[in-house]
DNA sequence: TTATTTTGGTTTCATTACGAAACCGTTCGG
DNA sequence: CCGAACGGTTTCGTAATGAAACCAAAATAA
């Protein structure tokens, strides 16, 4: 092997991100994030991962500006791990994901986790649209190349 | 190693689709479906996926339902592979990925593509709204658990 | 029709990534 | 101060992956 494939270069941003947070880890990882975990630990209990390959995943998440690693504590040698600005750009693709899964993957009735409004409680939802409003799905959509300017 | 983890039991849908599309190449393959790409060479070329492995997927994104392998030319033998209604549905998580792409991981004035609406070339967006039409971001949501019925 | 090329794989083998468990220095709580 | 918990690192065995060779059936060309 030369290693794995990298998307950098790819001109589909879909491709790129997939690239920043495609793995198997990753996106479970800033799962937990969102859902308020920060210390090792707690992500290493909440996924059962190898505290070896924790470390790793946590180490790139960082590099790649995913998360933050804040010190804490008297002696700043423990972290916790936040979410960045760039990090909290990925909440739609976990909302994308939890529709799929919620409409896909349960039987009805089954016991899941639903994500609503902190003010009034109803369901989030998704949607793709046009500046103008106009909801649209894959076949209204066309792929356009923006050439280097 | 006992065998990846699965996270089929877990009660949150994003663990559940990420244990369905959440490894390296099945959303790769995915996004080169929704642009239309349908037999096994084109994919390969495409993605650059050895040729083992990409076998491999097409047949798990088969058997769970988000690819369908229609046979095409006269014998039957040789197959076309695409888009179920389910994997349709993974639109909404492919445009999320491409707009963390395109806000974070591009220079500006970079060559990238972009999905634009059919009819009236507008780019399409994504947002997350409550039923009453309020956009949420992260900090406004909260999990809520649904125990089984 | 026959010959040739392309397609769509399968098999084999080497390499890499991953997981489990043991180990270890700090740090925290009592 | 002592013991436990935290946050890793190291080692080692196994599973997943990739590259390349190989191959039969289909499509294409002669």
């Amino acid at each position: 092997m030369v290693g794995r494939k990298s998307l950098k270069g790819d001109y589909c941003p879909s491709a790129r991100s997939l690239d920043v947070i495609g793995d198997w880890w990753s996106l479970l990882i800033v799962r937990d994030a969102f859902d308020g975990l920060t210390r090792f630990g707690e992500f290493q209990k909440s996924l059962g991962i190898a505290k070896n390959i924790l470390t790793e995943r946590l180490r790139t998440l960082v590099a790649r500006g995913i998360l933050e690693a804040v010190p804490v504590g008297d002696s700043g040698a423990r972290m916790e791990y936040r979410l960045t600005a760039m990090g909290r750009d990925l909440f739609p693709v976990m909302v994308a994901l939890r529709q799929f899964g919620e409409r896909h993957l349960f039987k009805p009735g089954e016991a899941h986790s639903e994500l609503v409004d902190r003010e009034t409680g109803l369901p989030v939802r998704l949607d793709i649209r046009t500046p103008d409003g106009r909801s649209v799905g894959p076949d209204d959509t066309v792929l356009l190349k923006v050439p280097e300017e």
